[in-house]
DNA sequence: GTAGTTGCAAATTGTTTGCAAGCCT
DNA sequence: AGGCTTGCAAACAATTTGCAACTAC
């Protein structure tokens, strides 16, 4: 994805090729404090120490400049905040995702197949359908065999234990 | 719902039911801020006047208790903030949304028919899989008749002309 | 009367913007 | 050199929380 940003006349430093080997080296969407944190890994909060520090709005600031290139599409599970995933240009097959709403985990899947469903809206409704989303919430084999203690989500999306 | 609430030992007040007229009132999920502007018809910003105001926290609280309950579901649809409407056990038959990227419109449709898929991955993956959340983008019949100026989405979601 | 509710102000959290300094090309 | 980038501080927007006054039951 480097090749492409050079080619727009975008410029190649440092902190650009930090987060987009973070983005590249999971399949997970990542938020933008996780790509922070991946891209500071000895970064502590109100650390002095740290000159090398990527900052917050920096990471901010690319990924939203990718997600208008198209290379980099921004996703959401209720959490509150947003995630970024790579593009299927850039990684592969149409995918969606399943959520563990115990740990939070993500996990692809392939094979939506929505095809006729919107070729039948299209009709019924007069929408013109360009894309789609489509999450599957439960809960995961691992939190299925350890249970975590009886929670609930918030609000906000986060997820609390109930007293 | 009033009933429910009063079931579950919560009390019914002026706002709640203003709030709960106004769910019932549209097939769209509504933002806080539609809500607030729902109950509040003569309500203007800084306006020392409206006496009979009910705060935008009386809103987003009692949002809350309802997701809480169970008798409302929270979505979203990358607009940088949340929308609620009454759960399909309130409203009837299971169904999902289909927005306009231009106008913002929502639709509801039905029959996304996941069993199949839902099945398969249950087995594929050994998720539990307890809900999931399903909406289509594109441009509805109106604004495909009529294209507004040309336009993007920034990072935050929401639309703005390019100059 | 008492616990559930409301409004107001203030705090939080996620995200964006203004601007001067710094760095890729 | 010159414009794209970065960092820092500050601004913004959505949402939550503390607390005293209020009200449904």
């Amino acid at each position: 994805m480097l090749g492409v940003l050079k080619d727009d006349g975008y410029r190649v430093t440092a902190p650009r090729r930090a987060l987009l080997r973070a983005l590249a080296e999971t399949t997970e969407p990542l938020s933008v404090q996780e790509l922070h944190a991946q891209v500071n890994p000895d970064y502590k909060p109100g650390d002095e120490e740290s000159e090398e520090e990527i900052n917050l709005v920096t990471v901010y600031r690319f990924a939203n400049l990718l997600v208008e290139m198209g290379l980099v599409r921004r996703v959401e599970f209720g959490q509150g905040y947003y995630r970024y995933e790579r593009e299927e240009s850039q990684t592969g097959p149409h995918h969606h995702h399943i959520v563990c709403r115990q740990c939070n985990r993500v996990e692809d899947f392939h094979g939506c197949d929505l095809q006729g469903l919107t070729e039948r809206l299209e009709g019924d409704t007069g929408f013109r359908i360009e894309r789609h989303q489509l999450e599957l919430y439960g809960v995961c084999p691992q939190c299925l065999e350890n249970p975590a203690p009886d929670t609930r989500r918030t609000s906000g999306g986060r997820t609390v234990a109930v007293e």
